[in-house]
DNA sequence: TAAATATATTTAAATATATTTATATAATAT
DNA sequence: ATATTATATAAATATATTTAAATATATTTA
């Protein structure tokens, strides 16, 4: 089996409405806090802190604008997202013996 | 912008080790839950109740088979996940009025 | 029918997460 | 300098999730 401790912490990460409310305001483009405050209808500090969780996860990347702070999508870790999710969601054919038709103690 | 109610369901279903581990086992073909408890080493309660979460957000099958209960996964339902997680993060062309490259009361 | 087995459900305890309120920092403008 | 503004952090509280323990249900076998 395979290491998932990565995109398991990924997937907490968007896991949220929040969240996923801002990713899809970034997917049209990069903007300051205060947008994101605006359009989504959260307070700063909750904004800040939905916000903080997505850049410590390397899902969106910050630029500081004198007074500004712009957050843009981290389009390739976003792919690797997906991509890792794939590979664990994707039927195998490989032959395994671990699979046991009944775990019968008599048997 | 979107409904994303339903991704997030999907999302929170799978953001946890335990029930990505259970994906990534039944990737190998349908088994009954003795076979998840016993290959992942949990509870049987634990994997039941990781299996009822996974079960109600459609990502996973159950079938009866006397005493015992086959999971497999829901192939079309993690498809549909991962469409519309990917239709969520793609960046979008379309031009918009919202964003404002400063929220500034003043101006 | 009684005993054994596989699974599910319920409850309680432990832990993690989200939201709010208050405060701090840093940049700009006056 | 002082006041204002944008953002971040911290503390407090509320809420949700995970795990574990106990119990229940259903199927099979003796």
């Amino acid at each position: 089996m395979q290491d998932l401790e990565e995109l398991t912490g990924l997937l907490k990460a968007i896991a949220d409405k929040r969240r996923l409310q801002i990713i899809d305001l970034l997917s049209y483009g990069k903007m300051c806090v205060c947008n994101v405050t605006e359009q989504l209808g959260l307070s700063q500090p909750n904004a800040s802190h939905h916000l903080k969780i997505l850049k410590n996860a390397g899902l969106i990347i910050s630029t500081k604008r004198g007074r500004w702070v712009d957050y843009e999508l981290n389009q390739e870790k976003l792919e690797h997202l997906q991509e890792r999710l794939g590979e664990v969601i994707s039927e195998s054919n490989e032959e395994v013996d671990f699979i046991k038709i009944n775990c019968d103690k008599k048997s």
